[in-house]
DNA sequence: TATGAATGAGTGTTCATTCAT
DNA sequence: AATGAATGAACACTCATTCAT
């Protein structure tokens, strides 16, 4: 029988993590079973439980690498463009820069948030740390005269992230991925006018 | 067909879904079972069987209620005021026209959906609706000149339900109602600016 | 497949508790498993599980049973004898009147006690009500003179329950009960004595 | 036999059964695992594997250790006061010379008994061992007149045996000390009566 | 010898579903 | 039609034991 791991502890650890995503992705939380990763892993479920005491704890570990990917790929951001054109660009570069079963982990998680206390204090970090770098990132262009002084950078980065999850959510129904570019393409486009408007 | 009582079968059913829309907003599909749904009606789980074969068909049933709920919360939109101005008022509009346990039932639903085939088929269904419902709405604005010719009212339409989607998975859990809507109002706001820029 | 119980949610408890007693005095409250319990009466787990919302429940359940029968077996004691007449004799009639593995379920008790808070207040109970009710009995011959009055009623009634317990003990891990027997009535013969000589 | 390092090993087995001892007590026997008393020694689990080859046989072993504690303790008893004085202060100095979670153990030991052939052995040949030996104490008192020569010293001792464990087995699930020992001590000293009123 | 990762047969427990009444 | 006791297939988790290193 195969070891999950020959010499490394964490290494491990990041294995079944990565085994639980794919089986989370595809069947979800609640369906998934300890049984199931450790038949993907090919190990026994004593194995898996060595390194996560409970299928809470593993979920958790598994939420946490989730806030880092996310964290990742959201600011693999280039810094040299316009506001506006590097926001354009910016859903499609995620979109691209993850599994494509992250989308549906999203949605998985959410649905978790809104009854495990652990989920949704990891959905509301993530979302915090989302919206103040994006704010930040507004506010110094803000500062550099891109964008008129009484736009309220915070609203509007939450509206960012809650239009990007939103369309992750159409995307991991069937959505295919070139409308959900497109509308946030065009949504940041008219808001980029809108903003320009007011420099006049 | 042979029609026995069909008004009285036709409120059983109802009472049916809404109990167990009511159970599943609380605790999740997975998490709710037949009983709960049962003892929250105050009938025997055989009773529950009688109108529906299987938890999933009930599943399936209170997906179709939910679509028309959200058909039905959604165009509660009066129609006598500017296109921005009414639409900036939409969100509100909604998130206080549905039950406070709506937006949970729809991360809910959201997660089913991308592994089973009749929720995605149902969540695509309230996508589309909604889009060429909005869409036809921005058009007839569109073309009543209070928005510029070369506007993408479809993919508009799709960028503002999916940021409706998100706010409300970030209010189901536990962002602020008042956050999201401010970031709502900010957002549909600005775009509003952009649109009427390309008037002049 | 044979129901628990044709009728009576009452009757099927005690069965359920009767199995559990037999196969508890058979292999110990750990050893036995919800399984054996199951199958010793025909019936599958999910059954048992009906009446009771646990192993933990249902030990506490058998414990109780037990204390009944503790108390009713001891009292059928006859009062019309001279008080070292009937406690000669008490310790016979009680272990005849106990199924066999009564003896066995004793140890296994005591050893769950003081692990267990429950089971401890069960046997704290027992031990209590014993002792009370034997004291109570020989204080009444005592005020009739037939103890002499500086004996310590309780403290004999505490020994009494107390070489009852050790001798069964020792008789479920062996002892012939004659010999128990014999110890008990020796002891009680020789304390007889004892209380006597002060009469003089 | 070619003994290798002889005295560590016995010396390795008396620590390993000392843990055993101490774990068994806490949790008893069945909810102790190897792991447990693996690491209370801070040793791996093979390296008890080594000197016991399975749960079984260390249970042995622990009850092996267990008698001769007993025999230890019951025997440091003074021989130059009168047989009553000293049965009577015997109790208290068995009950101070065990550590307190002996008696926990005790009742462990029976209940394993009534279903261990080899634990019933060993429980027996204690209980044997010392009956014998306080049949023989009292022999020798009564051959020196100090009690009628009718007293049948074999059924007294085990009587006071039974007591003893009897009152233990009280301790161990919450009487408190002095009341068991009080108990013991108006036994004792009311048969002490009884047995001086046989010489008038 | 010692280690501790891995195994795998069980445990207690849950729940959708059936069916005699 | 309605009931709810009973079923049985899972599921999360445990632990004595083994064995490659």
């Amino acid at each position: 029988m195969p070891k999950v791991v020959p010499e490394y502890k964490e290494h491990a650890k990041k294995r079944i993590i990565d085994a639980a995503n794919a089986e989370f992705a595809r069947k979800g939380y609640r369906k998934t079973t300890m049984s199931d990763i450790a038949k993907t892993l090919g190990v026994s479920k004593g194995a898996v439980y060595q390194y996560f005491a409970s299928k809470e704890a593993l979920i958790g570990a598994v939420g946490d690498s989730f806030v880092e990917s996310v964290i990742m790929n959201e600011f693999s951001v280039s810094r040299n463009e316009s506001l506006i054109k590097t926001t354009e660009g910016a859903f499609e570069r995620i979109l691209k820069s993850m599994p494509s079963w992250f989308p549906n982990l999203i949605c998985d998680f959410l649905s978790e948030a809104h009854r495990d206390q652990n989920a949704r204090q990891q959905v509301r970090e993530i979302d915090q740390m989302l919206v103040t770098a994006i704010s930040a990132f507004w506010e110094e262009r803000r500062d550099a005269g891109e964008v008129p002084p009484d736009v309220d950078t915070e609203r509007i980065a939450r509206g960012l992230v809650a239009l990007q999850l939103g369309l992750m959510a159409f995307v991991s129904t069937g959505m295919p991925r070139s409308e959900a570019i497109d509308a946030w393409t065009e949504m940041v486009r008219r808001l980029g006018r809108g903003l320009e408007s007011k420099k006049r």
